[in-house]
DNA sequence: CGCTCGGTTGACCTAACTCAACTTGTGTGG
DNA sequence: CCACACAAGTTGAGTTAGGTCAACCGAGCG
């Protein structure tokens, strides 16, 4: 179960361990291990404290939070996110259960061995830190989300967040079910299908996961009418290193990026 | 506008600061100013980039989100948080307005000088991602909130949580006027009124900013319907039944372990 | 086949918002 | 000193976004 050579090499390109020491490097992943999960497994249960850090390299996880049924998807993430780094940073309870996909890869770091690295390493707690800022930006602009949007524009907004994820294709694949999908933008399913319904006017085709954006402008005029929520200016080309960390937890998160923003 | 030596004392004592080496201490500390501010301030502006790092000293800072008017208080902020970490940390556009209340007093850090520092002081950058950290949980604690309760349940709870944090005396006083509190618990003040009103028979009396609370033990019945939202430490008020609730709640789920086979 | 499961559609319900009137406390100018 | 305006808060009546419940449909599958 442990790193192989090859495994070290991949591993080592990741934006954490990339900033880490040889010395911290090889402390951080003495006792990791890579694997892949056969069946939907809990990375982190809500409330429990985890022992290690996990990395989602292939795949998807999801976080939920409250019972299973009544229970909310706040997040999807995609692969090189962290999972809650922040409880294991503080090495406290979980705030959510990450759920990994089935066939997800993940790779596992024990919380003691971080804490102790970053205590000595500043390179690998800087960049413990950027990532954190990134995650921390992200929840906000989900709770900006919430709070200042009707359901039918997060929909809306979510649809061209994928559309230009997706390179601005025309037609978009979903990441995941409607069931949960619907969960994530904090609605029922049959108010996700009933939203689907009501943006056909604009241009919206649903067709099982598949999706075509006939006018995408119209889209964004609806999405656009509150969107000071993802509007901060774009971000500073002199500084390509930030902005495409800032693009990766946009994407974990499933929240737009604003290229320009203007339709 | 300088620090003298008395500020560098009380400064030296802040979470942050505190970790620092003396050698960026001196640095942070060059450049920094310890200001009260006489009249509402913005700290941050919503969607631009902040050139320095705000740590509340005295007052308070509601952090909002979205046009004036229509704009939502995302948070409420009490001496020695640190505004906006986040965005100072990627240098990049502040997601909120950070607006101190007057009478406040802020210290300012450049955000340059931070980062530099940062770079180089292991126990500084550990120290920022444990601040990090603490925000980052605050936030995801918001967004549960936000989407797992009503609006009774996060006012019972709001008033729970004031309690604990007064030490637990029968009497509180609100931290801001009803209208903000309103629009921090995610509500318009009308419902703000009523749901007070509706908490009468929970024993909770309200004269204008200071409220009673009879019966926390009824209120908190109410709202740990989902205290599993926020697992900060239980309720002083020893709740012998959460304990149980708590497991029972796990079990009834059946919870897996995180080797766990989806039926 | 017939079963379940994901999704859709329709009828209904309710929590929360809006709008408007009214109260009360707090200045402020004559 | 009063009159007045003004803001914060409360109360009431009507509206609506979104949730709930139930029936239905089609696809995968034992």
């Amino acid at each position: 179960m442990s790193l192989d050579t090859a495994d070290l090499i991949r591993v080592r390109k990741l934006p954490l361990l990339d900033a880490a020491s040889a010395d911290s490097f090889a402390q951080l992943t003495r006792d990791a291990v890579l694997q892949s999960v056969s069946r939907r497994t809990a990375l982190t249960l809500e409330g429990e404290v985890s022992p290690s850090l996990s990395i989602l390299m292939e795949g998807s996880v999801a976080l939920e939070s409250g019972r299973d049924g009544q229970g909310a998807t706040l997040a999807l993430l995609e692969p090189l996110s962290t999972v809650m780094l922040a409880s294991v940073v503080l090495d406290a309870p979980a705030l959510v259960t990450a759920w990994a996909a089935p066939r997800s890869e993940v790779l596992t770091i024990p919380g003691a061995a971080l804490r102790l690295a970053a205590r000595t390493d500043p390179a690998l707690a800087f960049a413990i830190s950027e990532e954190l800022s990134g995650c921390y930006s992200g929840v906000v602009r989900a709770l900006k989300n919430q709070r200042l949007r009707g359901t039918l524009e997060r929909l809306a907004n979510y649809l061209l967040t994928q559309h230009r994820r997706q390179n601005g294709a025309t037609r978009l694949t979903l990441p995941s079910r409607k069931r949960v999908l619907a969960s994530l933008l904090g609605m029922t399913p049959e108010n996700l299908s009933r939203g689907f319904a009501s943006l056909a006017p604009l241009g919206v085709e649903v067709d099982g996961p598949i999706v075509t954006l006939r006018r995408p402008g119209d889209l964004a005029l609806l999405a656009a009418a509150d969107s000071s929520i993802d509007n901060h200016a774009p971000f500073d080309a002199a500084r390509p290193g930030q902005a495409d960390r800032e693009r990766r937890r946009f994407k974990a998160l499933d929240f737009p990026v604003p290229e320009d923003a203007r339709p």
